[in-house]
DNA sequence: TCTCATGAGTCTTATATAAATTCCGTAT
DNA sequence: ATACGGAATTTATATAAGACTCATGAGA
């Protein structure tokens, strides 16, 4: 009922880099880097597919994945890459974790956003259509912000697992539910 | 027929949300 | 000098507005 539409996650190589170097050393599909307008290098292991945002640090973001099990592929593949490279070593532990899931749902009917708002608590709502068409909702007892929209669409971002923008989602629905029956 | 205008329809951009990152500018 | 805010990226979502293309009609 809810499915991610993206998921982004971060690790860090340990090593400092010369990321236009790296750049030149990898044979990509695509990258990018251009200082004057972002000083993060931009990879794709695949055209297309997840955004790997690399720092002179040896920080680095993927980004742009549908499931887990793609931004750890992703990684894996990333870290493969660089160590045959030798620019890092094959062992390295870069402690990668997952830090936002952004996710989709949708409820079973349309709301009234004016309604809805007040009875979610105009505290944890904000509700501008002439600025935004949709309602920001920050549940108080759940790490997540959720978007709804007018037609019953959700998006559901800044949790870290699925689990928690689900109960989140939940959450929401069981107010909506409160809601119509009142 | 050719050119210009206007209308309609499509496309892009901005708006807002989260998170990681680093660097640059501003303010204290 | 330090601290803080904004910048770019991804992605779903939905509105409006502006940009843009194409067509048709009218006037010359």
């Amino acid at each position: 009922m809810i499915s991610i539409a993206n998921a982004v996650g971060s690790g860090d190589l340990g090593v400092e880099l010369d990321v236009a170097e790296v750049e030149s050393d990898l044979d990509l599909p695509y990258t990018e880097y251009d200082p004057s307008n972002y000083h993060g290098l931009y990879l794709r292991l695949v055209e297309g597919g997840p955004l790997i945002t690399v720092y002179r640090s040896g920080k680095y973001i993927i980004s742009g994945c549908s499931t887990f099990e793609q931004l750890y592929e992703t990684n894996d593949a990333f870290l493969t890459t660089l160590s045959e490279l030798d620019i890092v070593d094959a062992e390295t532990e870069t402690g990668f974790t997952v830090q936002n899931v952004v996710c989709t749902a949708q409820l079973d009917d349309p709301v009234d956003l004016n309604t809805l708002s007040i009875a979610l608590g105009l505290e944890s709502v904000e509700y501008e259509p002439e600025q935004f068409p949709g309602l920001i909702y920050r549940p108080a007892d759940h790490p997540a912000v959720l978007l709804v929209f007018a037609n019953g669409k959700i998006v559901i971002t800044g949790a870290s697992d699925v689990d928690t923008a689900e109960d989140a989602f939940k959450h929401l629905q069981k107010q909506v539910t409160t809601y119509l029956e009142q």
